[in-house]
DNA sequence: GACATATCGGATAAATGATTCTGATTAATA
DNA sequence: TATTAATCAGAATCATTTATCCGATATGTC
């Protein structure tokens, strides 16, 4: 089971990475993504599907086709990745799943878990792709070996 | 979709938080917790019947039967109840889903994350359902209403 | 002892999420 | 123009999670 992200978004986070490592290619193709992260081929391309849809990513189609960013690196987040997938969801909805939650009626670990649940969103919010570029091509290098 | 934990666990925390907060009942039925918590009835007996496999919860058969804690409220954390039923996946398996992962290759949000991830451990762990009590009863007399 | 009420335990069903398949469309190239 | 290689779009399948059902068993009460 994953954490707190759907496998589509693990795979839409990490295929959006990865374009953001190639981008001497004009375009990159579903299967060489598929390959390297060692994802189904047919599932990472349904999910740049929906990322180009939402924007983020550019589809050429036929011979030599493929996907590509749709912006500058510095104007892509993280974030962007799992509100075009998932939704903001985890940022509202609650840990222990308590009905009727809100902050005059706080569980035991409210207080501690919104600011968790704010670290979070920071984490994925604050840096774009341009900033994490060099450990990101280090981190896929170390997967492709 | 739930956040971190699934729902069985979910359903787990609050029952048990529940439980905590009933201790001049001898035992309280699988019916009354359900109907408290919004909680289908057979799925909540179920839970509590993996929980009284692992020790935290006691069962008592027949007439006036039903569920009760244990242990003392102060020996029972909540990470002994996310331990039973979803077991340390969250803390082990890592937020992106990235293969061949390692310390040695980390993804750009390696850092932060694993301070996160040590943090929620932190806050699922360090109190016991004792430390709780006051907010415990607060926050299920809130839902009653 | 008979009856009512509860959990137990296993089987099953429904719902959701993940993955694959298929046919159509698009575009480069010879 | 014919061929080939790729995405696109949506249906179909598979797997997992969530939820329900039911017969068996235990226990308190009359
Ligand atoms: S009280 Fe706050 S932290 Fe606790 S379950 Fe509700 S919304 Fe979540
Ligand atoms: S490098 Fe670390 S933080 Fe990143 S996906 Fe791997 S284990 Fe998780």
């Amino acid at each position: 089971m994953s954490i707190i992200f759907s496998k589509k978004c693990e795979y839409g986070l990490q295929a959006v990475l990865y374009l953001s490592s190639t981008t001497t290619q004009p375009v990159v193709s579903a299967e060489e993504i598929a390959k390297t992260l060692y994802i189904p081929k047919e599932f990472v391309s349904k999910i740049l599907q929906e990322l180009t849809t939402s924007g983020i990513v550019a589809s050429k189609k036929g011979k030599n086709g493929g996907f590509t960013l749709n912006k500058a690196l510095s104007e892509i987040r993280l974030i962007d990745i799992v509100a075009a997938i998932d939704g903001f969801d985890i940022f509202n909805k609650c840990v222990m799943g308590f009905p009727n939650c809100s902050s005059e009626s706080p569980c035991p670990v409210h207080g501690r878990w919104s600011v968790l649940s704010k670290e979070t969103y920071t984490m994925l919010s604050e840096e774009t792709l341009e900033d994490f570029l060099a450990k990101t091509k280090h981190k896929i290098q170390s997967i492709q070996k």
